[in-house]
RNA sequence: UGGGCGGUCGCCAAGCGGUAAGGCCCCGGACUUUGGAUCCGGUAUCGAAGGUUCGAAUCCUUCCCGCCCAGCCA
């Protein structure tokens, strides 16, 4: 996986190239990635993380983070520390340039005063209600408020005294001049600032006027110095306002681009979902490993890198589209497959007897740890009379296209010896299997010059006396449906949740090597998928797995589409 | 029916007047002590209709479809 070899145009990087090549700021790229700390990040901003911090990082060039804190009853500490995360985890890093629109709520008043003082701005008294009625409609002009005129002083002084907290909230908002009469209804005199008495995260009780995302946005990447100011589709209305205030203010003008943001099947992006999904108790949390914020994701063992490659994969575009999750699950499997040790595990066991296996005889087998890169060695798998395999991988009447174990067939255990079927135990009375008896051809050991006999199927496994037992959590996609709204009329998108979106295993059998592992380690289960040591739940006494993604399964597949005919 | 933006393979996405990249998915096949990995091979005429041109996905015209905007949210 090459993750800078490969850098695909798009039209955000042709965009800044063409401006080096015009020397437009001195040939600079200075960009920022402006999460509001209201809620956890997800991976539609990882999106935006990687394209702001990667162009700036490929034009040598800075990238600031900067929080937009400008609405007090939303945000919080814990949102800002888990955004520092995880903007970390995902590999970046912005040095001391850790900057807040808060930080500039001074400067940001002596903007609002500058426009009160030539007459671009004015202190409305109309309700919340009063404005939305005079805004007009999509097709109507607006209509013009009745403090629009009010003197340079007299607004001066309600504005002042609006920031010394004399009017209660709602009273009065700081309106820009613009025009009433105009079809992008951003510019029909927008908010500015308005009353609202909550305590800060930042700045305490300092203001009780807090100015609108409108307001800072664009000064506060003015004053940043920032280039390029890249954010998604829904501001490209704005832009018109935001170049507005800067050519009245005469300040530093960032050009700001727009980018469709990320959409995925299976899953929902929306900040109001996700919150609901915690508070409604349909995942454990924020960092379920169900959920697409980069907690989860992290939770559940996906790496830094194979998310920034997907991010390069899915390009930056201005069309609405809604990437494949399949596309996520083939990047991190291509990273794991590269990284992840292989190791065996048995998640549903089935008991095997090798009945000429000599009782009390063990021996260690020598398995290799990554057959992708020899670097990673090999280590010894103790072999014994009883081992437990896969449920799955015994059927007692095979359908066609298994070749797996069956009675009277022959597999190989991997690293270890062909093995056949002679005998099925099962329970008296729920007739389910409980046991196999198999013997073991002592000729075929792994490695051995007879080993090369050909089987169809090569099975993982695990010695009963020397396994460590584990908890495995099975995961699959948290919406059945590729789109959640996808729902009958008037139905709630919360119809299409996945029921079985988790699955608990909690008697698995793992190899011994195993009992070390580390909260966050990951593996390839061989034949099953890549794991990780879940970095919450996990202890000495239980270890927990969780299961970042399956392996790609043929199998299964034509499984799956036999049953569907 | 106002304004803004978009419509290239099932899903993403290059292309910027010279005759449709790539990735994912899917389907074949090779190889394989993971039905994994790897390797080969297969699959679009560009929303529609006109027009300009020797030549158009790329230029022009008209039409159709989709998304966003009427928070003192961001």
């Amino acid at each position: 996986m090459s993750e800078s070899a490969t850098a695909p145009s798009h039209f955000i990087r042709n965009i800044v190239t063409e401006d080096r090549q015009n020397n437009k700021n001195n040939g600079r790229v200075h960009t920022r990635f402006p999460p509001e700390p209201n809620g956890y990040l997800h991976i539609g901003h990882a999106k935006s993380i990687c394209l702001n911090f990667g162009l700036a990082a490929e034009f040598g060039g800075l990238c600031n983070l900067r929080f937009d804190d400008t609405n007090p009853s939303k945000e919080d500490v814990e949102y800002v520390e888990s955004i520092k995360s995880d903007v970390r985890w995902l590999g970046f890093d912005w040095d001391d340039r850790e900057f807040y629109a808060s930080d500039y709520f001074e400067q940001l008043y002596r903007f609002a005063v500058e426009l009160l003082e030539s007459a671009d701005a004015y202190v409305c008294d109309l309700s919340a209600d009063e404005i939305r009625k005079h805004r007009g409609t999509l097709t109507e002009a607006g209509k013009e408020s009745p403090y629009r005129a009010r003197s340079v002083e007299e607004n001066l002084d309600l504005f002042q005294r609006m920031r010394a907290g004399e009017f209660p909230d709602g009273s009065r908002t700081l309106r820009a001049k613009v025009d009433m009469a105009s079809p992008n209804l951003n510019m029909r005199d927008p908010v500015m600032y308005r009353i609202l008495r909550a305590t800060h995260h930042r700045t305490g009780d300092k203001w009780c006027i807090y100015p609108t995302y409108d307001f800072a946005h664009g000064q506060s990447d003015s004053i940043e110095g920032i280039t390029h100011s890249i954010c998604t589709l829904e501001f490209e209305d704005h832009r018109p306002l935001y170049d507005w205030f800067l050519d009245k203010l005469k300040i530093h003008h960032p050009r700001q681009i727009e980018f469709a943001r990320l959409n995925l099947t299976h899953t929902v992006l929306s900040k109001r979902k996700l919150l609901q999904l915690v508070q409604r108790g349909y995942v454990a949390g924020w960092d379920d490993p169900r959920m697409p914020t980069l907690a989860g994701i992290r939770r559940r063992g996906y790496t830094p890198e194979s998310l920034r490659v997907f991010c390069e994969r899915i390009g930056v575009a201005k069309r609405n589209s809604t990437v494949d999750v399949a596309m996520l699950e083939h990047c991190v499997r291509e990273d794991l497959n590269r990284r992840a040790p292989r190791v065996m595990a048995v998640l549903r066991p089935l008991r095997v007897i090798i009945t000429n296996y000599p009782e009390g005889q063990a021996e260690e087998l020598e398995a290799v740890n990554n057959p992708e890169d020899p670097q990673m060695g090999t280590r010894k798998v103790p072999f014994s009379r009883v081992l437990y395999i896969e449920q799955d991988d015994f059927r007692e009447t095979p359908p066609k296209g298994f070749f797996r174990l069956a009675p009277g067939r022959e597999v190989r255990l991997r690293y270890a010896y062909i093995i056949k079927c002679d005998e099925v135990v099962k329970d008296p009375t729920s007739g389910a299997v409980i046991e196999l008896r198999c013997s073991y051809d002592p000729e075929t050991k792994s490695g051995s010059v007879q080993s090369g006999r050909k089987v169809k199927a090569t099975l993982h496994w695990v010695s009963a006396a020397h396994a460590v037992e584990a908890e495995a959590r099975l995961y699959d996609h948290l919406f059945a449906a590729e789109n959640s709204d996808d729902v009958e009329e008037g139905a709630d998108w919360t119809r299409n949740i996945n029921p079985n979106s988790l699955e608990t295993l909690a008697s698995c059998r793992v190899e011994p090597c195993l009992k070390d592992a580390a909260p966050g380690d990951r593996y390839q289960f061989e034949r099953l998928g890549y794991f990780c040591v879940d970095p919450v739940d996990s202890s000495d006494r239980k270890l927990v797995f969780n299961r970042t993604v399956t392996l790609r399964d043929a199998w299964a597949k034509a499984e799956k589409a036999r049953k569907r005919e």
